[in-house]
DNA sequence: TGACGGTCAGAGGTCTGACCACTGACATCA
DNA sequence: TGATGTCAGTGGTCAGACCTCTGACCGTCA
């Protein structure tokens, strides 16, 4: 005779806490900027530990969901910076090499600039272009330029209209922060990166989407290439041997 | 007379333990799979509360450093679990809809499974086509099946050689798992999934790239057919309104 | 000999109740 | 009126207790 049992799913409290805090930020009863409860408060009423609450509370303050502030309260983070605080944190671990962030980077931008091109009102057209003289006025400062250049992708792939596309992009970047910038510090290459932005927008208000990606991919096989002599103009300066394997 | 202060800065026991612990994974004093000390080992070591201790572990848990196991103890993790978290994390606040994660899917997969053909050993090919038998034989438990469906795609994304593509996989598939198993218990589907995999396994081991990622496409397109049957049969489910919009 | 079940140590999970440190607001006083 | 003191509320930390889970060891019994 075969029994059959159901499988009793346990989980943490901690879980359970995250995920009753995350229903109520989902459902808009918890807004940006709003105060929680305090931790005992909150306790009683979820009837667990304070303890519970706190680890509860601590990993979403390290993801980037909540802002604890001493004496004060817990408040709900403005929403904005809720993924790339959290990738800061854990890139720390720096693991994937940079190559393959790179070619990864091809083939998910590939794919965005081509659905932009595809699915982008002229509204959204605008916008990319005033991104795109956004970079082009902001060519002194190496960072703002990155980050100019950044929003510019950005909006490309919010175009494409895939969230998880545009997601899996912010990712990658956090990633490849380091190295862009050591790019981009090269002498001409702003120039370099803009006159590859204003083909990629040219295809675009175009409406032409293989071309649109054709002009991508050139632009990161550009930033391959010069990754790549950075790489090899200073062949290591990673210090233990043991962790050189699982550096990104 | 003016006196000046040096301002005092005052941290959280948490954060110095996060960022002890930090220094001793980037040393490589910790390598990835090692176990820590338990919990009480540590908050004696450091002088502080084993409480103080937990709340940088569960936080440092969350950001996908450390991983956690209830009654053996906890672990650095593994190479691959960084992009994971991360997408999961953000899932918290935001769901993906379904559709656009199988949309990512379609992108990444057709990309790995087309540099799998350029890229793969013949060893990596035997491996693959053992992995396909194992689908073939656990045509009984749905989980299983799901569970050795999944090897194939992820040893084709591993002979892709591209870990951050192999990584965005395995973020998706725990993204789409509770759909992929209603798809999975229709009638006929395992068997379906089996011809589109028997297909993609023959375009691999006659290297045909282009085949290879033409099968794929189709298997996933079919995929996404499915769940649309699907979501259509059972409009809402889904209790809140208000959150109806970003729910998956 | 080998499968089963009992036992136990060690690990994480949870709870309690206490006290400390910081913040903001209100009351007080010169 | 402005500086100062006070205090309640909130997060930060602690010690110690007990629970549950995991893995390993070991004896029993077919």
């Amino acid at each position: 005779m075969v029994l059959s049992f159901k499988r009793i799913e346990r989980s943490t409290i901690t879980e359970d806490i995250i995920e009753q805090l995350r229903e109520k930020i989902l459902s808009g009863e918890i807004k940006p900027g709003d105060k929680l409860p305090p931790e005992r408060v909150l306790a009683e009423s979820l009837s667990v530990a304070r303890t519970s609450v706190r680890e509860a509370i601590r990993a979403m303050q390290y993801m980037g969901i909540l802002e604890v502030r001493c004496g004060e309260g817990t408040f709900l983070s403005e929403n904005t910076r809720i993924l790339t605080d959290h990738f800061k944190s854990s890139h720390l671990l720096k693991r994937f090499p940079i190559m393959e962030l790179i070619e990864a980077r091809k083939i998910i931008e590939g794919a965005t600039v081509y659905l932009a091109v595809v699915r982008s009102s002229p509204e959204d057209r605008d916008t990319l272009q005033e991104l795109y003289q956004l970079t082009a006025t902001n060519t002194d400062d190496e960072e703002k330029f990155l980050q100019a250049d950044f929003e510019f992708h950005k909006k490309i792939a919010e175009m494409s209209q895939n969230s998880v596309l545009l997601e899996m992009l912010s990712a990658m970047r956090e990633l490849t922060l380091e190295e862009n910038l050591d790019v981009i510090k090269k002498p001409g290459q702003i120039k370099n990166a803009l006159d590859f932005h204003r083909k990629i927008l040219g295809s675009v208000l175009s409406c032409d989407a293989d071309k649109a990606r054709e002009h991508m991919l050139r632009h990161l096989e550009d930033i391959e290439q010069r990754i790549l002599e950075l790489v090899e103009s200073r062949p290591s300066d990673e210090e233990s041997d043991a962790a050189g394997e699982w550096q990104r």
